[in-house]
Order: structure tokens, then C-alpha cells, then sequence
DNA sequence: GCATTGACAATAG
DNA sequence: ACTATTGCCAATG
């Protein structure tokens, strides 16, 4: 049996784990697509967490904007990554000088586990 | 069940 | 630093 996740979650749909790890992430932090899929115990399913959280409805209770990409990047484009931008920067987290996100400033993880994503910069 | 798509990530040039 | 390529995984048609 190839258990690609954790048998504790064994069963929970993958949709499931993304939304109740994103939900964890507290205001002024943020977290990486990989940095997501790593916690849930699929590290190679940060593609997987951008799709959840694509499809995720309006007016949902899962802070989706506290996700970007490892660059330190919001990888939304257009309207909706102008929208992102203006929510984490309500909640303190801008860009620094290279418009990229600082992972040791802003980076959350859950006490003391998965170790901070480190795309090409770390 | 196969093919396509996408809010990723790492590597190479 | 930027673009192109490759690998990976889950959702959707």
C-alpha cells in the first residue's frame, strides 16, 4: 500500500488536510505551497495545495492568502493577486525590497516542526 | 480511466 | 536575476 500521507489521516481527503493547515496559519504570517503540502505529509504536493486552494468559495474561513510560492512570491496574477497583496499587507506582511516576502520575518511553522521553506534563499 | 490544467518547486543555461 | 525545462501531485472534463 503506497500511503503517500500519514495513516492518521488516512481517509481524510487531501482538500481536507489543506484547509485545516492553512486554517493554522495566524494573521502576519505566511506559509509556502510546499511549506503546506510538507505538513500534511505529501512535501512533493505543493501543486495539489494551489489546486485546493483554487477552488476554494467565497467568503471561506481558510486564510488562502497567507499562502505564496517558496520565492517569497505571490504567484496569483491580476486582480486577484492585487487582492492578496492588499491582505497580507493589512495584516503587516509587505514585500521587501526585491518585492519578495522575508520567510525568517514573515514564515510561519508550527512550533518547532518542518523546517522553514528555503526556495532559492535561506 | 486517460488527458488536460494549474495559486508549485528545483535545476540548468 | 530571468527564462526554459523537468518532475510532481491533485482536481476536473
Amino acid at each position: 500500500m503506497s500511503r503517500r500521507r500519514r495513516d492518521a489521516e488516512a481517509g481524510v481527503p487531501f482538500a481536507t488536510l489543506v484547509h485545516r493547515t492553512v486554517r493554522r496559519v495566524p494573521a502576519g504570517k505566511v506559509i509556502s505551497y510546499g511549506g503546506v503540502a510538507a505538513l500534511l505529509g505529501s512535501p512533493r504536493a505543493a501543486r495539489g495545495v494551489g489546486q485546493v486552494l483554487g477552488s476554494l468559495p467565497e467568503g471561506t474561513d481558510v486564510p488562502w492568502w497567507r499562502v505564496i510560492n517558496a520565492a517569497g512570491r505571490i504567484s496569483l496574477h491580476g486582480y486577484p493577486g492585487m487582492l492578496q497583496r492588499m491582505m497580507l499587507e493589512a495584516e503587516g506582511v509587505r514585500p521587501g525590497r526585491g518585492g519578495r516576502i522575508d520567510w525568517a520575518r514573515h514564515g510561519w511553522r508550527p512550533d518547532g516542526e518542518a523546517p522553514p521553506p528555503r526556495g532559492r534563499n535561506g
